[in-house]
DNA sequence: TTGTAGGCGTTATCAT
DNA sequence: ATGATAACGCCTACAA
């Protein structure tokens, strides 16, 4: 214990010490820099595993002035969506030697702004996967954040590293699926509306629509049990159809359909979007908008990584997802009940 | 920029000089500080507000000998329990304003060790869940690793603070619900052989079946594709019930059974393990062993937050699960095909 | 090749 | 109440 109480470990002073050498000489060892005597390297290191020595990764970030830790901060890591997108990076990353630190701002705007800056304070860059913040807000903090990358979101007046999804061209794709099996009356069960992609959804819906289709729109959630608890709403509406704001909504919606015997694709078609892993594994299999998560990860990490690096990162990715048409979905039934 | 190249940021001492006070009054001013005069005060909230300062994080790391981070290291961040128990700890320590590092093994038993050294070097303490590593290397890192604490694993000779649960009295709680419904061939979906969880499901499902019920076990592994594959055996072998290692490979079990046409639960049962939030959301409703995940997470947090505040931790504590009967189980039918 | 010394940005001790 | 000053543990010119 020092003076302050806390349990000292050992130093690169101790370690220089047992061998006989300066901390100097140690640093180098450590770092595996070339021009050091053979005689001396065993001998720090043999000092050092004596001793149990580990540099210290708070100095070294210090002297260094690099953490080797980025943030990420998501909406809410309860959702499979997140899930993979941080795993998609925490694997990259640490292919490079990087550690992810996680932030959950639990679907609250407001809290987007300080966690984004605290979590970025403590390391080298950061990952914002669709924040809820305002785009003024993200561009007043911009300079502050920096490096960071954007993950489904585009910030006007804002040039930053981005990685994106074209959910227009798939809520497109869902309509037309939807419009050629002949349905004439589709309800959306909404997300969070702070959310973009539940706009860029939302917006893209409406237009695909368009003197083809009738559209309710349920406000609802992110969670299976907002789509189980929405669904039966959406029928009273009278669609045969409804499209989930994500895959957790659809899936939900599903299980409340089952659970109230009507019966799917036969009765009503679902879709979903994202194509989590659990959707080919539904009964039926989920007809769904597949988003490459985790390679929406990697390729995050990608241009944070350049940018570290002092590169220019890659140019902006946005992936355009395919319709993966499953089980969920069917001719509408034209005989009445 | 500064010598070395990088983009020198506001440190305390560009505030002081702009409020022309010393360093160590900008410190306790940012420390809330009581003991500073009003004006004092004022004027370098003003400076600090004007320049944008931030204390840097590592700097404060390396004066305090505290981080106000913590790790935690899961063998898989793919899978649902894990990311359940990541939200229990990342939502509890967040509360507390600690902020959390994830990493993954990869189901890596011998990555583990390093990966955890790793970590905790850079973090105030380390929550191991589930960890792969043998006993006796864990016991060996203990002094290096402390603080910490075990989620889902007991490590002979090592007294630290725990949290757990008795798989075996799930396990015993579905053999006689099986065995109850007429079951008499059950088999299981074996998970990694290197996963403490997966031995304990297999001894205490091997005891618990003694003279009872007729046992096949297939290795399978912990994912949804991995139960969908093994399935087809487990039918083989002649069971009528199939117990999953876990939610994801029961759930994938399911798939293959009704892609296979296997009406379940009339022809064969399904059971899985952790009561992941799909489990309620399949089709049938999938039966399974409810582990509470979050509160696990939480758990481990009250009792690493007790060791890093000085205090004892509190005793440790394992949860006894809950069988939640829903519908993939049902009674065996006598007659033949 | 090796060592010395200054700096990284804060906090905390000890005078004043 | 405030200000020097010495840690915190490491890295890296620069000198030897």
């Amino acid at each position: 214990m020092d003076s302050v109480g806390r349990v000292r470990s050992v130093t690169i002073r101790d370690v220089a010490r047992a061998a006989q050498v300066s901390p100097a000489t140690v640093s180098r060892v450590m770092n595996r820099q070339s021009t050091v005597d053979a005689e001396l390297v065993r001998r720090v290191q043999q000092a050092a595993a004596s001793l149990g020595y580990h540099p210290s990764a708070v100095a070294q970030g210090l002297a260094r002035g690099r953490t080797g830790l980025i943030a990420i901060l998501v909406p809410d890591l309860g959702n499979p969506m997140f899930q993979s997108v941080l795993r998609g990076i925490s694997r990259a990353a640490g292919a490079e030697g990087y550690r992810v630190l996680v932030s959950d701002s639990h679907e609250m705007p407001l809290e987007e702004p300080l966690l984004a800056r605290e979590t970025r304070l403590r390391t080298d860059g950061l990952v914002l996967c669709a924040p809820r913040a305002h785009d003024d807000e993200l561009a007043a903090l911009a300079e502050r954040l920096n490096p960071f990358v954007l993950v489904n979101r585009h910030v006007a007046g804002l040039d930053v590293p981005t990685v994106s999804v074209d959910y227009a061209a798939g809520m497109r794709a869902v309509v037309a699926h939807l419009a050629g099996l002949g349905h004439r009356h589709v309800a959306y069960l909404a997300g969070p509306m702070a959310s973009v992609s539940n706009r860029q959804r939302l917006d893209s819906l409406h237009e695909s629509v368009q003197g083809r289709l009738e559209l309710s729109v349920r406000e609802c959630g992110s969670m299976q049990q907002d789509g189980y608890d929405a669904a039966g709403g959406a029928l009273e509406d009278g669609a045969t159809a409804i499209i989930g704001y994500n895959d957790l909504v659809a899936l939900g919606a599903l299980a409340r359909l089952q659970a109230a015997g009507v019966e799917v694709p036969e009765r009503v078609s679902v879709v979903g979007f994202d194509d989590i892993p659990f959707a080919r594994y539904a009964n039926p299999m989920l007809t769904t908008v597949a988003v490459p998560q985790e390679e929406l990860g990697r390729e995050a990490w990608e241009r944070l990584s350049a940018v570290l690096r002092g590169e220019d990162p890659p140019a902006d990715v946005c992936f355009t997802p395919r319709l993966e048409v499953r089980s969920t979905t069917g001719v509408v039934r034209t005989d009445t009940l």
